[in-house]
RNA sequence: UGCUUAGUGGUGUAAUGGUAGCACUACAGAUUCUGGUUCUGUCUGUCUGGGUUCGAGUCCUGGCUAAGCAACCA
């Protein structure tokens, strides 16, 4: 149980808002939802369905400059693909009404003004952290005047950056945000991607956020640590009116939202920004929000991250206060325990060279029934073409072989290796062409030695994997590693661009089983030895595609 | 030199005054028709000084370190 949890459990044990329990995710629609998100989601979500409570979907949309429909869609879709339910929808823009009206009783009270200073001048009146800020020359114009100004603000007839409406607090404040914050300013530039030209202020997060939730009744509003220091104004705002007659929620005069932060997710050698994410996008360094180097949802999606990889990772990794930084390591575990027991393991030869079956006829084929996976019969068998001629990886045989290496070699010491499903195999030799390079090995089987039989019981020091070459499929494979080559690319000094994982992808072909002509995207399988693929959206039965999601472990090319 | 938050093995996370545990990583061994998997074992930890207590990772107090906060972003 995480300390949020010991939270909830404690409001609903002394009945705090009526044992009601309700959350929000609110993302930006400003950009794609990334892992970092779904640390948010599955809390938010989660809280909800554990404690019979309702989490809604509210879009944060205060900002027409940044934000478009895009993304709201793509942020839909990649929270039910990740298999959480949201109770309502709702955008911030839904409360732009009662959120002005809000502001004007603001006005009313005297509790906010409009300033006609720049950005420079407001900035510069605020102070720093250690010195206390003054004054603005408007801060008392008379109430009047101030309700006339912000209504010309919205009527539009104030240029964007004239003017902007500021609460009326304490410009000597320790915390900066009491330091007399702004509520609203002016935008005309853009249209909002809801509400069209409708309005032409909008409000800032801190006058937005709490009120929503005041509105909608929510009881945790569960943030990242960075809000912290605007608990106390999200608190604040809501003071100003939570005792007005009539209430402005629904939910009677007793109920009141609070906000929770725990620690955001960081996971190393990639970056966690929507700037730096948008920026990789825009300059081309990546092929989309959905590369499969991305930490995006869709990124991992099409990398063959499973949903329940990703929420078994969160789960994890827990939620504390404590900032810390997540093994990329970690993630890879994950995705290799959920899909260990659901990928149907093939045959994949990556640098293919001929093998010879020398005693094997010519004229003759056989076919295979192999597991998909070894030990899990439920899962199925498929059938596996053998012939004379067949495509093994070309590390696996060595013309002389010490004793670390456990595979195909010719040398004197007789080795047999078995091929997997297959027959073992003894090497005889090797064809070479002028630069040495090995083109064709030969080897004899034994007969009698097919897995399943009698015969095949014998022990081999290795099994190594082939595909027939008369039906073997072309496909493409793209081998995809860590974004970053640094395992921190936020804390460096360098551009974040200068810090790319050079090596962050290697597209080759391989020599695939059959099997895989059927293969849809999405589908997941295990190349054996090499790791764990799935199938690209792009993959078509005439270009097969595969994307590596993680490598094998590999304790001998470690050594 | 302000306000806020936080310091438990290499990483993440438990222990809610009573044996510092779990996972990942690393290393070693066993098993294996994937040098994968599985199993077993090993290494490594409470930031620091003082105090309270029979007993402190936990409570009190001083210090140290780190992060966040000065967008008309969220």
């Amino acid at each position: 149980m995480n300390f949020i949890e010991e939270i909830v459990e404690k409001d609903l044990q002394e009945k705090k808002n009526d044992g009601r329990i309700q959350t929000r995710f609110p993302p930006e629609p400003n950009g794609y939802l990334h892992i970092g998100h779904v640390k948010a989601i599955c809390m938010d979500f989660g809280i909800a369905e554990r404690y019979g409570g309702v989490c809604n979907l509210r879009f944060d949309d205060t900002n027409p400059v940044k934000e478009d429909t895009e993304y709201v869609d793509s942020i839909k879709h990649d929270i039910a693909w990740l298999g959480f339910h949201w109770g309502q929808i709702y955008y911030a823009s839904d409360y732009f009404q009662q959120l002005y009206d809000l502001a004007i009783q603001f006005i009313k009270a005297g509790k906010a003004y409009v300033d006609e200073q720049s950005a420079e001048e407001i900035a510069a009146q605020k102070g720093t952290p250690t010195e206390p800020g003054q004054n603005s020359p408007y801060r008392d114009r008379p109430i009047e005047e101030n309700l006339r100004l912000f209504e010309a603000m919205q009527a539009g007839e104030i240029p964007d950056g004239k003017m902007v409406l500021r609460a009326k607090i304490d410009m000597a404040n320790p915390n900066m945000h009491f330091r007399d914050p702004i509520m609203y300013r002016i935008i005309t530039t853009h249209p909002h991607h809801r509400t069209g030209r409708q309005w032409n202020v909008y409000p800032m997060y801190d006058f937005a956020h709490g009120q929503s939730d005041y509105f909608e009744g929510v009881t945790h509003s569960i943030c990242t640590l960075e809000f912290v220091v605007h608990r106390p104004l999200y608190d604040w705002f809501i003071d100003q009116f939570v005792d007005n007659k009539p209430c402005l929620s629904p939910w009677g005069n007793n109920y009141r939202p609070r906000q929770f932060e725990f620690n955001r997710l960081n996971i190393t050698y990639t970056v966690m920004s929507k700037r730096k994410m948008l920026q990789l996008v825009k300059e081309g360094l990546v092929a989309g929000w959905d590369d499969p180097r991305m930490p995006t949802v869709c990124g991992l999606r099409r990398r063959g991250y499973t949903a329940e990889a990703i929420r078994t990772f969160i789960d994890k990794i827990g939620y504390t206060k404590v900032e810390g930084t997540i093994d990329l390591g970690l993630l890879e575990h994950t995705v290799r325990e959920c899909l260990k027991e659901k990928a149907p393991r093939v045959s994949a030869i990556f640098d293919p060279v001929r093998l010879v079956i020398t005693n094997y006829p010519a004229d003759s084929k056989e076919v295979i029934t192999a597991e998909n996976i070894d030990g899990i019969p439920e899962l199925g068998t498929r059938n596996v073409p053998f012939a004379r001629e067949l495509w093994i990886e070309r590390e696996d045989f060595r013309e002389d072989a010490d004793k670390n290496f456990y595979r195909l070699s010719a040398a004197p010491d007789g080795r047999e290796v078995r091929l997997k499903n297959a027959y073992i195999i003894k090497a005889t030799g090797c064809k070479k062409d002028a630069e040495g390079n090995v083109t064709t090995i030969y080897a004899t089987y034994d007969p009698e030695s097919k897995s399943g039989t009698e015969g095949g019981n014998r022990k081999t020091k290795a099994t190594i994997n082939w595909v027939e070459c008369d039906s073997a499929l072309d496909a493409e494979v793209r081998l995809y590693d860590r974004l970053f080559a640094v395992e921190n690319p936020s804390a460096d000094e360098r551009d974040f661009r200068e810090l790319l994982n050079p090596d962050s992808l290697r597209i080759t072909n391989a020599k695939v089983e059959q099997a895989l002509a059927s293969a849809q995207p999405q589908d997941h399988f295990q190349f054996l030895k090499q790791g764990y693929f799935v199938v690209d959206d792009d993959s078509t039965p005439e270009h097969l595609v595969f994307n590596r999601t993680a490598s094998l472990k590999d304790n001998w090319q470690k050594k």
